[in-house]
RNA sequence: GUGGGCGUAGCUCAGUUGGUUAGAGCGCCAGGUUGUGGUCCUGGAGGCCGGGGGUUCGAGACCCCUCGUCCACCCCA
């Protein structure tokens, strides 16, 4: 056993999983970089207070921050997500709104991990502050749902909720609380608890004792204000224009405190495991003003690379794509050869890599197999004296020839084909 | 944070009721093939059996602790 691992809740990605992951950050940027949103890269770390921001019933607040005191005394957490992060930004630099930005990056939570739960977690997303209209939240619902069909995903449902403006949120969070509280002999231990944290978590509840009078309980529907309820009318309007389907769950609450009305989440059905939610955001109205800048809409969603990833394994769909180079340079008589053609080929464009330590040309040839790589260039004795090298295409066995200054032409012109 | 399963070679795993120098397959290296990979054959390297303590004449096996990992709960992406 080596001395040193990872820690919990971290691991390496590797090779063919890290260019996976890159594919995944690129197919994502193009996506959302069309539909007009910048490249934002806050720090990982800020203020612990920017984080408090996101409410104090939340566990990602109050129990799974990563906090520490540097070297000045300030107190300083890793970022448990990247929307305080943005919306601290905003107040930092004020830009024109409407202000669209996506991300990309590892974020940190102190959590016992699991599948599908790490402490060192990526997460893509994007956000758009300053502006209220329902055609954006529309917009950024449509967004996500295209990168997944975009990796390749089907089974992926879209659920959507509004939560009311804040002061509806608080009313309604206290005709729960009344309600849970006369029937709470009825719940879970556990539903109790959440009971006293946070009244809207209860509904959230997926233990089948709960079920019965979670049925029973008000819908938030009946209790939001009239431009709140129109809000989400013309959200869902403006989904049915893209025809992208959604189901409407009136118990979908999420976890972070600053939702307020659009509220969704995406689940992938193929997924058996207890995290089947790849995705989701909200508007957070109000987070800005939090943050101590003017009053400003807010919304965006946050997808997780590892569940997704895990999801797009479960339907067979998003290979890691290759890396393999294109020539494999095979060097048996002093290895300068390889040297320079390697350097040659790849000034120009094409992928070379070769064997070191001057081994067997049976052993140099097996990591040319290994490589992957289309092309052999093998230099011998022979080639050196005449000025050739043998151009050999791997899967076919077949080999001949060529002057050593015409390698580069040759391959340009083969690897077109 | 709570509960449970599992830690033996780089990987996947065997290892009888405790009994000598701890095994297999794959992978890796070398040779068979003095200029050729993928198939085949032969050989080789590689293990403080997660760590610490205990029981025992004797522990990879049993007990305790600890760390890691997986699963469920909680929470969430």
């Amino acid at each position: 056993m080596p001395d040193f691992k990872t820690s919990p809740g971290t691991r390496d990605i590797l090779a063919p999983d890290s260019s996976r992951w890159r594919a995944f950050q690129n197919i994502f940027a193009t996506n959302v970089e069309a539909a007009g949103y910048s490249y934002i890269i806050p720090p990982m770390f800020e203020d612990l207070d920017v984080f408090l921001r996101l409410g104090e019933a939340t566990e990602v607040v109050t129990k799974e921050m990563y906090d520490f005191h540097d070297k000045g005394g300030r107190h300083i957490a890793l970022r448990p997500e990247q929307t305080a992060s943005v919306c601290r930004a905003f107040v930092e630099h004020r830009p024109t709104t409407p202000w669209k930005v996506w991300y990309s990056g590892p974020n940190f939570r102190y959590e016992k991990p699991q599948q599908g739960r790490y402490r060192q977690f990526d997460q893509v997303g994007i956000e758009a502050l300053g502006v209220d209209d329902a055609f954006l939240d529309a917009e950024v619902i449509a967004l996500a749902s295209s990168f997944y069909a975009a990796l390749g995903l089907k089974q992926v449902e879209l659920s959507i909720n509004t939560l009311g403006d804040s002061g509806d949120r608080e009313n309604y969070s206290q005709l729960l609380a009344a309600y849970f509280s006369k029937h709470e002999t009825k719940l879970t231990a556990e539903s109790k608890a959440t009971l006293t944290r946070n009244p809207l978590r209860v509904l959230d509840s997926k233990r089948e004792p709960d079920q019965e009078v979670i049925a029973g309980a008000p819908r938030i529907r009946e209790s939001i204000s009239k431009s709140a309820s129109e809000h989400f009318s013309a959200v869902l309007r403006a989904l049915d224009a893209l025809n992208v389907s959604y189901k409407i769950n009136d118990r979908l609450v999420r976890g972070l405190d600053y939702y307020r009305r659009t509220t969704f989440e995406f689940v992938s059905t193929s997924l058996e495991a207890a995290h089947t939610a790849i995705g989701g955001g909200g508007r957070y109205d109000g987070l800005v003003e939090a943050l101590g800048g003017p009053a400003t809409a807010g919304i965006g969603f946050a997808l997780g690379l590892d569940r997704t990833l895990l999801a797009c394994d479960a339907e067979g769909v998003f290979a890691a794509p290759s890396t393999d180079v294109d020539v494999f340079v095979v060097d048996t008589v002093d290895g300068t050869h390889a040297h320079e053609l390697c350097h040659q080929l790849r000034a120009n464009g094409i992928r070379a890599d070769r064997a070191y330590d001057l081994r067997s040309i049976k052993a140099q040839m097996k990591s040319a197999d290994r490589s992957g790589a289309r092309f052999a260039l093998i230099v011998g004795s022979d080639e050196v004296s005449n000025s050739t090298v043998m151009l050999r295409e791997m899967v076919l066995g077949k080999q001949n020839s060529v002057l050593r200054k015409d390698v580069l032409s040759e391959l340009s012109i083969l690897l077109k084909k």
